[in-house]
RNA sequence: GGGCGUUUAGCUCAGUUGGCUAGAGCAUCUCCCUUACAAGGAGAGGGUCGGGGGUUCGAGUCCCUCAACGCCCACCA
């Protein structure tokens, strides 16, 4: 307990506290809590590999106040940080600072110097480095990173254990990432297969259906004569593709269509290529697009692969895992033109390829007509730059509903389950799940990440034999298959006939982050504390994932726990840029975090976050951080102020019915923000508290502070000073979820320990109820009502609030002026009246009040 | 094409089982240096609650319908 200083400030409050509540553990989780006396929370870990940004502030801010909310009713508070900086995020961050690119054949160098630590030059050809070399380098950055961003939480005021640190990358979650991928696979929920795939050319791996996004781009319809092999006349399909043609299987039209139906089992010669391909007849055949009749590809799109595998074509894959047409010629194409045409096309691009097909196709007369540009949506993987192209690999998958109906209505059922907040986000839950149309391929051909962890047996050819992969003992994880070895084998067989080889791929970053709650409960590694939080109570995240993060750790704890990970999932809204009407002002400034913590205070950021409600998108404001501001200055002099008559017992009873019709009202906003914290409303909390708070500063404390001096006697000052510092106390709490940095340091000017360890208030502290009985719910509002209209007399004779007033007369119900005569003193006093008379009538609807002013002096 | 959300003052938004004359903050305007606070205080103006229809004694609130905007998903020859 420190003295209310002379001039309180919010100037650099934070640093103290931060240190205070770090040295006090006033955040620490209690692991001797029993299940029902913790509140869990499935903390978002952040990428890392970027910069922390408002959008950041924003979601963890609603989070924190829920948590300090439940802190201080005694829960013990569950809160984790991890980073996420597992996978191509990172790999990207780390090619981009230090100028290099990871480059499996090269060797290891202990020495390894990177050429630049952050902006090399644009013309700067990135050096390759080792693969241990590059997972090092992605450690030291992102520990640089992540520090930054422990650095910037802790300013916000998180009230996060630190102690319950992870990174999707450290050990703790590979051993996770491993354990639970090898129960599925023991289980039969994970397999590896052989499969047309996703593929971005320029990372070069697989991506999953939850990692497209459909970007609208210029594209051109060409028109193709294919030729009747009976030589009876062409026929025309339409493509935005041509540069394919060489890999077309068949041509595919609507089973119902009359201008095809008679060619349903012919064949046909594709143009430049003269490969003979079929006709046939498939529902997903669109009629009414193009021609009606479509080139189908090995592979254009997963329409192809769809007609591909029910129609059982033969494969002519063309586009290799570069993005660039391959060298050799695919099979069936013989034509010795056809093969012509091909080795002028192998190894150029996709889009380069498109260019000389249709000057090829020109030059044969077999394109009619020109081009004709349109604008239609093709599929990047979301952090690629390229289309996506369809490539056939081996794939790890984890089943997921998307080929099984009873998996994915139990998923449905899981997701039904859960308390979503705001309600409403579970029908992007429903309608992920209901639309998925394969299972979650989590491999991925990159670098830093989870490895998959088996081997395979070589056969006595060296050939991989991948039907039934050596898995590691559970007690061996994490491990890496490309540095150790198998049971039963040793490292010289790595490689050789007969011996085996490592999966070289790691896991997509989904199938680490899907286990955030076991990785952050320490799960089998610690069961004791994992019984404790798992299930969690709550997964806090933005909307936009749902179908990722979500979604996948509904999954994995379907399948490892057989229950849901959570009970309630709270969605975040995202951050608006507040000029995007304004075009001219947007540019430049880039408005950081710690600018506007230093600017505004962190408390004036968080109370602008915590008015948003949840869900719910909002623009960026700083006209709310400086109302936020001044809030939070309002409480420090409000507080001074009160502290400031002196002492009293604040379990006392007040006597004065002013005194208990305020708190009867503040007992209701107790109430009104308990509720709404239970219902993960900060917002409205924050809206109930504030709206109190500053009728309580401008009505209340103006009422009574002239009787709190003891001008009327002991009594009625007795009876203030507790109804203030009752409220006082309250209102410190109330606020201190949204605004924990000014409630600490008021809290600790007369109390002991942290406002953030205090208890909830209750209704049943507030308002006790004291034998009094109040003149009516309203008392309070008719003294208000009075007090308003001498302010505004006086506002419109444009003269000093201070004015004396010379006389009133109230006109109102007998009961009002019963309440009224209780409390006219404090209406006399704070309105300085010298004389008033009453007016009752039985039968006004409202007061009415006529003030004569004194004269002024001249 | 399917799903979801939003639409209330110039701006950002409250308005929780239908109920006094629809509220707050910001912005605007007026006044006040009153000793907790001028980085403050006291007031004022400003709204056909997106349009239309319906239920009801009574609708911002419930139902139907239309529209605009936004998001998610699907389609992608």
């Amino acid at each position: 307990m420190s003295a209310v200083p002379d001039k309180p400030s919010l100037d650099n409050i934070e640093s103290g506290w931060i240190q205070a509540w770090e040295s006090e553990g006033i955040y620490a989780f209690d692991r001797t809590a029993t299940r029902e006396n913790v509140f869990a929370i499935d903390t978002p870990p952040p990428t890392v590999s970027g910069s922390l940004h408002m959008g950041h502030v924003f979601s963890y801010t609603h989070t924190d106040t829920v948590a300090r909310f439940w802190r201080m009713r005694g829960k013990s508070v569950f809160y984790p940080m991890g980073w996420d900086d597992n996978g191509l995020p990172t790999e990207r961050r780390v090619q981009n600072y230090f100028g290099v690119s990871c480059d499996s054949s090269v060797p290891y160098d202990p020495n390894l110097t990177p050429p630049f630590r952050g902006d090399p030059p644009k013309d700067h050809k990135p050096v390759p480095v080792s693969r241990p070399n590059f997972i090092e380098l992605c450690e030291e950055l992102t520990a640089e990173d992540e520090k930054i961003f422990e650095d910037l939480f802790r300013r916000l005021g998180l009230s996060v254990d630190w102690s319950l640190l992870y990174a999707t990358i450290d050990e703790r979650s590979r051993r996770a990432s491993q354990r639970a991928f090898l129960r599925n696979l023991s289980r039969g929920e994970a397999y590896t297969q052989e499969a047309p795939t996703l593929w971005d050319v320029d990372f070069k791996t697989a991506v999953a259906q939850a990692e497209l996004e459909d970007r609208e781009r210029p594209g051109a319809y060409h028109t193709l004569a294919f030729h009747r092999s009976d030589g009876s006349g062409d026929i025309l399909i339409d493509t935005t593709r041509p540069e394919l043609l060489a890999a077309c299987v068949a041509l595919v039209a609507h089973p119902d269509d009359d201008r095809y139906k008679p060619l349903f089992g012919t064949t046909v010669r594709t143009p430049l290529f003269g490969v003979e391909v079929p006709v046939l007849a498939h529902p997903l055949a669109q009629i009414d697009k193009g021609t009606g009749i479509a080139m189908c590809c090995t592979f254009g799109d997963l329409t192809d692969v769809t007609w591909w595998r029910e129609l059982r074509l033969p494969m002519r894959a063309i586009i290799g895992r570069d993005g660039r047409i391959v060298a050799d010629a695919p099979q069936g194409l013989t034509d010795a033109r056809g093969l012509e045409h091909f080795s002028a096309l192998a190894g150029k691009s996709a889009k380069q390829a498109q260019t000389a097909i249709a000057e090829m196709l020109v030059a044969s007369g077999e394109m009619i007509g020109e081009p004709r540009a349109i604008s239609h949506p093709v599929k990047f993987y979301e952090k690629g730059d390229r289309p996506l192209e369809i490539v056939t690999s081996r794939q790890w998958y984890i089943r997921n509903g998307g080929r099984d109906v009873a998996l994915r209505d139990e998923l449905l059922a899981r997701g039904a389950g859960l308390a979503w907040h705001p309600d409403h986000m579970r029908h992007r839950y429903s309608n992920w799940v209901e639309g998925l149309n394969g299972d979650w391929l989590i491999s991925r051909q990159r670098y830093f990440g989870v490895p998959v962890p088996v081997w395979y047996r070589l056969d006595e050819h060296g050939e991989i034999v991948y039907d039934s992969p050596l898995v590691p003992d559970e007690s061996q994880l994490p491990i890496d298959p490309s540095t150790d070895v198998p049971v039963g084998y040793d490292a010289s067989q790595r490689g050789q006939a007969h011996g085996f080889v490592g999966d070289p791929d790691v896991m997509d970053t989904w199938a680490t982050s899907s286990l955030t709650p076991q990785i952050a409960g320490q799960w089998e590694d610690n069961a004791d504390l994992f019984s404790r939080v798992f299930p969690f109570d709550v997964r806090p995240q933005g909307h936009d994932i749902i179908r990722t993060w979500l979604f996948s750790t509904m999954v994995r704890a379907h399948f490892e726990h057989d229950r849901a990970p959570w009970r309630n999932a709270a969605l975040s809204g995202w951050i608006l840029d507040p000029d995007r009407k304004k075009m001219s002002k947007s540019k430049g400034n880039v408005v950081t975090p710690i600018d506007l913590f230093e600017k505004y205070g962190s408390d004036a950021v968080r109370y602008w976050s915590a008015g948003a409600r949840p869900g719910i998108d909002t623009a960026f404001s700083e006209d709310q951080m400086k109302v936020g501001r001044k809030l939070a200055t309002k409480l420090l002099n409000v507080s001074k102020f009160v502290l400031g008559f002196g002492d009293a017992d604040e379990s006392l009873a007040p006597t004065h019915p002013v005194d208990l019709a305020m708190l009867q009202k503040l007992s209701v906003v107790v109430n009104e923000a308990t509720a709404a914290f239970e219902a993960y409303d900060y917002a409205r909390a924050l809206e109930r508290t504030e709206s109190f708070f500053w009728w309580f500063c401008d009505d209340y404390v103006e009422l009574v502070k002239t009787r709190a001096y003891a001008t009327h006697g002991e009594e009625g000052a007795l009876s203030a000073r507790i109804a203030l510092r009752r409220a006082l106390s309250t209102l410190h709490r109330l606020f201190a979820p949204i605004l924990p940095f000014v409630t600490e340091e008021v809290w600790r000017w007369w109390q002991e320990g942290s406002v953030h360890r205090a208890p909830w208030p209750v209704h049943a502290d507030v308002w006790r109820e004291e034998g009094f009985t109040v003149h009516g719910d309203s008392i309070i509002d008719s003294v208000c009502h009075v007090l308003g209209e001498i302010r505004r007399a006086k506002t419109e004779a444009k003269v000093s609030q201070k004015a004396v007033v010379e006389s009133v007369v109230v006109t109102a119900t007998p009961s009002q002026i019963d309440g009224l005569t209780s409390a006219w003193s404090d209406i006399a006093d704070a309105g300085s009246v010298s004389s008033w008379s009453a007016a009752p009538d039985d039968d006004a609807t409202d007061i009415t009040v006529s003030v004569v002013l004194a004269p002024v002096a001249p």
